[in-house]
DNA sequence: TCATCATGTTAAGTATAGTTTACATCCAAC
DNA sequence: GTTGGATGTAAACTATACTTAACATGATGA
């Protein structure tokens, strides 16, 4: 998998650290770097979690070509 | 969870059955049956690969208000 | 300096996604 | 009235998402 280059973005456009999203989306902080490393696969619950905190939708932040 | 009728429709639509989809997704009809149902969370990737089977985007399929 | 904050990374554990096998129901065609 | 295709469901298993705790690094500022 490739790093979520994306969810970093829109994670600094709103000037969260890792922690801050984490403790927003209720998960820990290792859960977001490896989402953004690309080092695994969330549930898609999680991923819509995390695109609501940042004012996103799923395709904004996971979809891929 | 809710039932993924926008997931049924979709398969519908393409004239799939639940077996045929899963062959194409590389799961178990079980598994496809499961997500319609709303029965659980499938991981990202695999909701991806749903997408692509059924000429949809995240947003199309999984996205919730 | 050194103290703190943000991030990287890893190991061991728990929860759950997804498989396999199997049996049951519904419906259409014949 | 029974056969076959599509779906529902469930139990036991395997793979992996996610947690917890811990230690390491670089940047930044007092």
């Amino acid at each position: 998998m490739a790093k979520n280059l994306k969810l970093r973005a829109a994670r600094a456009a709103k000037d969260f650290t890792q922690e801050e999203l984490a403790e927003r989306v209720g998960v820990t902080r290792q859960t977001i770097g490896a989402i953004e490393k690309g080092n695994y696969n969330p549930t898609v619950q999680l991923c819509i979690t995390i695109c609501k905190v940042l004012g996103c939708t799923l395709d904004d932040l996971f979809w891929e070509e």
